[in-house]
Order: C-alpha cells, then structure tokens, then sequence
DNA sequence: TATTGTTATACTCTATAACTATA
DNA sequence: TATAGTTATAGAGTATAACAATA
C-alpha cells in the first residue's frame, strides 16, 4: 500500500460522504482534536496563498501592512509604524526602502525632532494599496469558499475577538 | 502614545462595537477586514504559544504531529510517516532520531523489505504523548478563552472543514 | 534503474546588538 | 546620556539536492 493519493485524478468532485482522502483527512485525532493545532496550520496555509499573491506585486505581507496603515493614520514616524504594526524598527527599514523606491512612500524628516523620519503615503502608494487589497480579497474568496456565508462571517468574528484579546506577541518569547 | 495595550482588561466582552483599542485594535481598518490577514496572525501567535508549551517537554509540534500519527496507525514506514502528516522525510530523521533518544520510539528494519525502517511507539512515548495531549489541551483552553463555548464549537467545525478541503500545500510552493 | 532513508548545503526569516546622528 | 533610525550578524527553520544501501 504506497499509493493513497490519486494524485491528479479529482474526478470525484463530492465533498466529503465518508472516508473521502483529501491529504488533511488523514491527520491523527489528536491532532485534529485540537483546536489551535488546525488554526496553525489553516493560518500557515493561508498565509502561504497571501504571501503567494502578493508576490505578484513583488510585495510581501508588510509591506501590504505598512501601506495600510499610512493610509490609515496619514504620515508617521517610523518608530510609531513598527509599534503599531508590532515588529521591528530595523525589519521595518527594508520594507519601507522597497517602498520608497517604487515611489509608492516619502520620506522626510521631522523638522521638530530631526532624529524622526516621518513616511508617508503617495498617490502611487495609494493606488498600489487598492491592488493589495483587491488581491487579498480574492485570495480570502478562494479560500473561504468552502465556507457558507454564515460560516464566514463567525470566523471572521471570532478571529477579531481572538485578535483583540492578544497581546499579539509579535515576536519577543514569551514568558 | 506607547502604551495601547490594556493587556488584560478584556472588560468590554461587547462583539466590536467601535474602537477598542486593544493592541490588535489599532489594526488598520484593510488588515482588519481581510479574514486571511487576522487568520494569519491568530494562527501564528497560537503556534507560537503551542510551540511554547511543548518546549517544556523538550519538544516541538514535528514531534508531537509525529507520536499522534504513530498511536493512530501503528508501526509505520518513515516514508509514510512523512507522507501522512505532509513533511519532509529529511527533516523527518532529525524529529525522529530526537524521539529514538527518549526512548519514546523504536525503529527497526522491514524484513520484507530491508530499505525501510518501520517505526513504532513505545510505551514512553505512549506517555509521552499523553503529555503533550495535556500540554496542547490546556494551551487551547488559555487562546480560546475569548470566545464563548458555541464560537469555539463554531471555530473548531469551521477549521476542520477548512483543513479537509486545503490540499495542505506542505512545502512546496504553490502554482 | 528506482526507492528508502540519510546527510549536507543553501536560503529565508527573524532577532540581537552594534553603530550614527541627533537630542 | 538617551532616542530614531540604520546596518550587520547570528540563529532557527526549511527546502534542495547529492549520497548510500537496498531492491
């Protein structure tokens, strides 16, 4: 017994009667029964998807933060973007460089406090932010289609509430 | 403003009324409404947290995955092994040499066939596992905290459904 | 020649800390 | 001395490919 996967022969395009072996059908009950395990590993593969299509724009998941939250809160200094978004000032430093040379972010410094970096979106920056959204709501439509319109709209609450209740951890160890 | 986190004064258990301004409130607005963003990010902090929890045991989620599989189908051959749970048979060797030591697993050659090594789950690692159960039991219980017992069914359902219908996309890249 | 398991290599991501320029 | 930003370095994690033993 090699073989379980059909490989490239979806024919059956039912969903799941009984013993149906989609590769996650085969995950042990241990693993299956717990809850954060699955959300790790649905969240990676999202993520992955994410990541893949911004690529498209040659763009990854902070930049796609960073634009949004300048057109969000309008200029910033760097420092404020790092903390608000959660991460590190010195992985912010690339991000923004891409940014800035593609036009998409200014940068100017602070005249009140000349150690200050003030960025801020363009109107390129601003156009490229509606590409990234548009792509990551058809990305959340591809993955979300297995989901019923009810379906979605529990985990996308669920996760606000869960997101909310995190101290985010964004990448010091915890405890 | 520096410090937005009212860390754990989650006294406001309202759904998402208007601005609370957790750290993950301070959201922009287009990160927020992606579900794969908020997904994305759940997921990753509750890794992070499971992998947190099995490191007391000197263990990580590879291992974890690995002892479930073997208590679920018995003896088996490590390609199999690494084919169920959708991982590299490379970095399989490292989890299960790491086990071997524990005396948690013990590995012996197929005598049908001398090039593959069937490996199966000792009565440690039967206790082992059970552990880790444990450990992962009580780390969901901590993140699920938030929701309400019918969101956590809701979640739990959802991501289950998910994961049935993700083609798991391992490592490779997609498309 | 194909396959199982293993080792070794390279690459990505991230975290730490050292450095500069301002204050 | 302390802070904003930057650069450089090291570490974990993972994927690729080369390898040995067996079929």
């Amino acid at each position: 017994m090699h073989s379980v996967e059909g490989v490239d022969g979806p024919a059956n395009s039912a969903s799941s009667s009984s013993a149906s072996r989609t590769s996650a059908g085969t995950l042990p009950p241990d693993l299956a029964a717990s809850t954060g395990f699955l959300l790790g590993k649905v969240g990676a593969s999202v993520t992955r998807r994410l990541a893949n299509a911004l690529s498209l724009l040659g763009l990854r998941q902070k930049h796609f933060a960073v634009l949004a939250l300048l057109e969000d809160s309008g200029s910033c200094a760097q420092q404020s973007v790092a903390a608000r978004l959660n991460l590190d000032p010195s992985g912010l430093v690339s991000v923004i460089d891409d940014l800035r040379r593609r036009g998409a972010v200014e940068r100017e410094r602070d005249p009140e406090d000349r150690r200050r970096h003030t960025v801020r979106l363009t109107e390129v920056g601003r156009a490229l932010l509606a590409e990234c959204r548009e792509l990551v709501a058809s990305v959340d439509a591809e993955w979300l289609a297995p989901l019923s319109e009810e379906q979605r709209r529990q985990l996308h609450a669920i996760l606000l509430r869960l997101a909310e209740a995190d101290p985010v951890i964004p990448s010091p160890r915890i405890s």
